[in-house]
This record gives structure tokens, sequence and C-alpha cells, in this order.
DNA sequence: AAAGATGTCAACCGCGACGTA
DNA sequence: CTACGTCGCGGTTGACATCTT
């Protein structure tokens, strides 16, 4: 669909730093006026600057409540293993770090973390992974594609027959990037629906989408959950104690992923999260 | 002390999603 | 359905600060 114009096009328009007054014309304009619909906003206010510039102004700056600088301990480690899952999501891991901005974290992981992260890490020394369940942590998994899935004829047994010429393998993976590839969007929504706490989230789904019924939205957001709850079951997943299927598949992703998700999210405990989910 | 290298971070840019007429 | 405007996102830039030689 159409661009807007660019505004950096319009000679007209200051550009660059923001001078103490420019700050204090927009901040004194949204307390009166409230902020979004940044095109006109910028020249009800009397800034020459477009509207582009004063979202970002406000959102990266101004906007009461951001925190800058003096990244701590916790923070960071929560934006590396966000990051881990979500990848360059910059304003989705922001979201889970109270008073930071889409733009710190992004400024934070490119100028520290990446490089941190691309070092080799000494044998001693605490690895990421070292709060994973050991099943998890010590396992690689292999997807491969199952042909027989639906037929209601497989069991764990005939799984371990299946013959390589009926499956197409797909390179293997460490189970955490398996994770990450299979549970971005119920993540991703999970944070877009802004429940603080697995609790929360179960009583989200419970009062609104049960009792009173679902908006097309929140419907499609049931969709995309059962289909990755069924994106499971069309995939084998194999280590080195056998092959996993059907239920025994289901639970032994979902104990990672449930693991995994009670600490990003910083919730109630493990327990409750899994009996609340899979309850949903 | 000076010059070059490197780090930091605010701001810019272009794109895609979305809403609306 | 199409055209257009707005918004938000992520990649990139460039000015300034700090470090190293």
């Amino acid at each position: 669909m159409g661009r807007s114009p660019c505004c950096s096009k319009d000679s007209s328009l200051n550009r660059g730093a923001w001078t103490a007054e420019e700050d204090l014309i927009l901040s004194e304009y949204i307390k009166i006026h409230g902020d979004g619909g940044w095109g006109s906003l910028s020249q009800k206010a009397g800034l020459k600057r477009c509207g582009k510039s004063c979202r970002l102004r406000w959102l990266n700056y101004l906007r009461p409540g951001i925190k800058r600088g003096n990244i701590s301990g916790d923070e960071e480690e929560l934006i590396i293993r966000l990051h881990r899952l979500l990848g360059n999501r910059w304003s989705l891991i922001a979201g889970r770090l109270p008073g930071r901005t889409d733009n710190e974290v992004k400024n934070y992981w490119n100028t520290r973390l990446s490089k941190k992260q691309a070092l080799p890490k000494p044998e001693s020394a605490p690895s990421p992974g070292d709060h994973l369940p050991v099943k998890a942590k010590a396992v690689k998994i292999t997807k491969v594609r199952n042909k027989f899935v639906g037929s209601g004829k497989l069991n764990h047994q005939s799984m371990k027959s299946i013959d390589a010429a009926q499956t197409v393998k797909i390179p293997e993976l460490l189970i955490d990037e398996f994770i990450a590839d299979t549970n971005s969007d119920i993540f991703e929504n999970m944070v877009e629906w802004g429940c603080p706490s697995i609790q929360n989230n179960y009583q989200y789904c419970s009062q609104d989408f049960r009792s009173e019924g679902m908006s097309s939205g929140q419907s499609e957001q049931v969709s995309v959950l059962q289909n990755n709850m069924e994106q499971f079951e069309s995939f084998t997943v194999a280590d080195d104690q056998g092959i996993y299927s059907g239920t025994q598949q289901r639970h032994f992703v979902d104990d990672f992923r449930y693991s995994e998700m009670s600490r990003l999210l910083l919730s109630d405990s493990e327990e409750d999260w899994k009996e609340n989910f899979t309850q949903f």
C-alpha cells in the first residue's frame, strides 16, 4: 500500500538532536492534549518537526516512567533469554522490561550483549542453559515430518520402525531452537495480551474466551495456539532414549516450554502454569 | 598532548501492517 | 477492491564521548 511522503524531504523541518525548548513544547502539548495523531500533533504544537520524529522523541525519551541507563544484571539476563526465544523483536522484548524502550534494548544488545554472546563460553563458567531441565539440556532432537499423522494407527513402538524413505528429514536443531521456532507465536500472543502473570492469563482466557464468547481477534489467537499445538504432533521428536510420539512427544516438548516460559514471564510457579495452560 | 580507534546511543530511514474513505 | 494516510518496527547512521597508542 502507499507510503506516507517522507518528512525527511521537507527542508523546512528541524532535524537532528532535540533542544530543551522543543522537548518542553512537546511534553506540555501532550500533557494537555494527549499523544497520538503525530502527523498533525507537531503542527498543532508549533514544532518544526515531522510526526515521526515527535513520536520517537516522546516514546524513547520524554514519556513518563522511562528508565535510562544502568541496566541491571537481572534485566540483562532477561534480555538474553528473551532474545534467544524471540530474536530481534525489540518491542516485544522491551515490553517485558518496565520503563525500557525498544531502542534502548536494541542499542544495549548491539553494543554489549551481541559481542558477549559471540564469545566462546569457558568450560567451568555457568552458561545460560544451566537453568534448563536436565532432560532438555542434554538432548538433541530431530524433527522428522511424519507422513502418518492422523491415521490413528501409530503408537510409540510403530514410530520406531518408520522407514527413512517414508520421512522427510529436517536438519537437527537444539531443543531450545525448536521451541523458539514453534512457540514464538504463543509467546508473542501472551505478551501482547499484556498478561502480567500466568494466573492472570488463565483468568483472562477463562473469563473472556469461555464464558462470554470470543471476539474475532481473540478467536484468531486461540486458533494460533491450537495450530501450534497441532504442529507438535506433525513432527517426530527423538533423542537417544528413543522416539517420542503423541502424548509422550507433547509432554516432552511441553515440559521444556512450561519451565522456560514460566521463568520468562516471572510469574506463578511452574506447576500453576502447567495446570492452567493445559486446561486452556 | 594529539591523533586515530572504538564505543555509545539518539535519531533517522524505509518498509509493512492496518484503518478508513 | 483500491488508494491513501498513519503508525510502529527494526536496521542503520552519525555525532559525540571515551579509550588507546
